[in-house]
DNA sequence: CAAAAATTTTAATGTGAATTAAAATAATTC
DNA sequence: GAATTATTTTAATTCACATTAAAATTTTTG
């Protein structure tokens, strides 16, 4: 299928270790965890990680980098398949938390963005930002085409987005609790979305 | 009023070494957080901060115990002046999104549990645990008593948890912001529970 | 299979930041 | 106002971990 522009050996290994980083960030936390401990993690020893990336900084970005794709993806084709904003929204839920809990492995949580440097950061920002404005833009389109009630679409977002934020806090990958959250987070996000007629 | 055990000079600086422990956290992140940092904000050197706490996963740990602290103190109020399920929902919510944005100062984000020592780590967990266990069953005497319709309480609740949590990633004491948290947010996270004829 | 490139290792280095020690200043108390 | 206690400082220590260097191994290629 080949969806990924370079299906190199390398940047399979180097996902693999973004993977085991966001694994070990999310379970040790930042402070808790060492480079050591990502490497051991895949059986290799800690120096080999710099032949993957520059330094620790530059994982946690690639890790947050990564994180992002894999919500604008979501939205992407949420928003492809067309359908009410309402409609939008609840798929865009549904696709981003399948692939958070699913097969995009864990997703790391971002709460190290202020100590990356600042080109890192403010690129990370800017990702940020920019999906919960195409998030907002979702809703306003719901509420443009009456299907979902008219609302603060800025603290909308915000509530639901830091839902989703949250997730990689508590799931940690048991499976029958992905099931859970992929068939109710969509739902409970966007009942009360809906306008009085739907 | 005296609403505190004890308002020793002592505690109350160490309640502002908690406070500024917690700004710098949620703004430089915690690896971008020195206990210099900590202590410049306060006009002291990093060796006085020692006199408040014994190192510094006590610092995060007294952060995060204050945050659960601040939460819990919200739930019971909420609860006690009673009313249905949803009234009490609403008003936990009110009160504690009231209190982070307020005078409880910068609450930070609970991002390095991991990281704590196992018996800190366990205790915040327990705290936050029994936090969230508390807000379920707020959940279910709504929809016992009709005020919320049928849903999945452990998910319903990770959801609105997850937006409180996350609310100290993006609000930085911004006073206007404030105010439409405080006025949309409660409304916007209970929207959804509302049992039908409500 | 030899040579080149890619990947990982062992061993060594360095540094920032937490922490400790001892002394100094400021505040209380009697 | 001398003595005691509380608070903060300056100066020194320490150490875990990120990082680098150089070599070894594995994989690929012609």
């Amino acid at each position: 299928m080949g969806r990924n522009p370079d299906e190199t050996r390398f940047s399979q290994q180097r996902d693999r270790v973004l993977k085991a980083a966001a694994h070990c960030f999310n379970r040790k936390g930042y402070s808790g965890t060492s480079l050591k401990d990502v490497a051991n993690m895949l059986g290799l020893t800690d120096p080999a990680l710099y032949y993957y990336v520059r330094n620790k900084e530059e994982l946690v970005y690639l890790c947050y980098v990564r994180a992002a794709d894999v919500g604008r993806e979501a939205m992407e084709r949420a928003v492809a398949e067309g359908g009410t904003g309402l409609e939008q929204a609840r798929r865009y839920l549904r696709y981003h938390i399948e692939s958070m809990v699913g097969d995009a492995g864990p997703i790391a949580i971002m709460s190290e963005i202020p100590s990356l440097q600042p080109e890192h950061r403010d690129e990370v920002l800017e990702l940020s930002r920019r999906h919960s404005k195409n998030f907002e833009s979702i809703l306003e389109r719901g509420i443009a085409d009456g299907s979902i009630a008219a609302c603060d679409v800025r603290m909308t977002g915000n509530a639901i987005m830091g839902s989703i934020n949250w997730i990689p806090k508590w799931f940690h990958g048991d499976a029958s609790l992905a099931e859970s959250i992929v068939s109710e987070f969509p739902a409970v996000l966007t009942r009360g979305l809906a306008a009085s007629g739907t």
